[in-house]
DNA sequence: ATCGAACCTCCAAT
DNA sequence: AATTGGAGGTTCG
């Protein structure tokens, strides 16, 4: 008999793991229909190699997991999670209009995660000119044809595939999938990864510059997706990826006639307005802005 | 240098 | 019921 546990992780900081969970960060969390002493919204989902499920109350995240493994999820949850992230002091930092703290009360919690960087790499170049439930299909396929199958207390589940798994499967097997043009751009990564040409994994141990230039040298990525990886698993807090809402909402809140900037210079731009927490502003403008999105276009 | 079009696929909106 | 347009972008001409 497995002992199962619920383990607490105490955030002394404000955290909102459903709006965290669920802000196109991540692809692969999903909504469990449990209910338990703790709470009725479980949230299921992969880090590394382990499978684990998170609820939130109050200002505490829990952890549902197998004794055995506790502390070892505990650690990988926290990190994954940003749980010790001075949000606050972050908030103070990009505080820098109307819109901008509107968007913090609403969504106030709301996380930036630190995530695998191999999976984020090929998360984001299926993301290209793609929907979200597609990019969760992508995702999801990919890791039950080609990830390794694993068991635990819960039943069985696929890891997200390596770049090996990835490279054997090839260009056209990947295709089969639904990639389309995308497949081509994800073979030639795991390739670039496989002969260590490029390794995703180790650019955390670069500066943001340099990553960006090893990034946007793989076919299928350019600024928007590298910034992406840099941004949802490197570490980088300055990366601000420019996607379609926040050309949107900038033009709508910050850039104007007076404040002329062409689609190019937007990035840079944004760095330097908003500085080293420029990441987590973005995620911000971004949420609250595709939320938005129902109402106006 | 800059700027549209084309790119796979799926599906919602005509 | 068939057709078109677009989706969190990148590349190619």
């Amino acid at each position: 008999m497995v002992s199962i546990n619920k383990y607490t992780l105490k955030s002394i900081h404000p955290y909102n793991l459903d709006e965290t969970l669920y802000s196109g960060q991540s692809f692969k969390w999903v909504s469990l229909d449990i209910s338990n002493d703790i709470s009725d919204n479980w949230h299921q989902g992969i880090i590394d190699n382990r499978r684990v499920r998170l609820a939130q109350s109050k200002n505490n995240i829990y952890l549902w997991t197998a004794k055995k493994y506790a502390d070892q999820d505990i650690s990988t949850v926290s990190s994954y999670l940003r749980l010790d992230d001075d949000i606050e002091k972050i908030y103070l930092a990009i505080s820098k209009s109307t819109y901008i703290t509107s968007a913090i009360k609403k969504y106030r919690g709301l996380h930036l995660l630190r995530q695998p960087p191999w999976e984020t790499l090929v998360t984001f170049i299926c993301s290209a000119n793609n929907n979200i439930p597609r990019i969760r299909q992508l995702v999801s396929a990919m890791s039950t044809k080609f990830g390794q199958k694993v068991t635990d207390t819960f039943g069985t589940f696929h890891l997200f595939p390596s770049s090996t798994a990835l490279y054997n499967a090839g260009e056209e097997s990947l295709r089969e999938l639904g990639l389309g043009f995308r497949a081509k751009y994800v073979y030639a990564a795991a390739e670039l990864d496989v002969n260590n040409i490029i390794n995703v994994e180790k650019l955390v141990n670069k500066n943001y510059h340099e990553s960006l230039d090893k990034l946007t040298h793989i076919p299928g990525v350019g600024d928007k997706i590298a910034n992406c990886v840099l941004l949802f698993s490197l570490n980088k807090l300055e990366a601000f990826p420019v996607d379609v809402w926040i050309k949107r909402v900038l033009r709508e809140v910050y850039i104007d006639a007076t404040l002329p900037i062409p689609d190019s210079q937007i990035r840079p731009w944004a760095q330097k307005e908003f500085g080293e927490y420029a990441g987590y502003l973005n995620q911000y403008l971004f949420h609250n802005r595709r939320l938005f999105k129902s109402t106006i276009k």
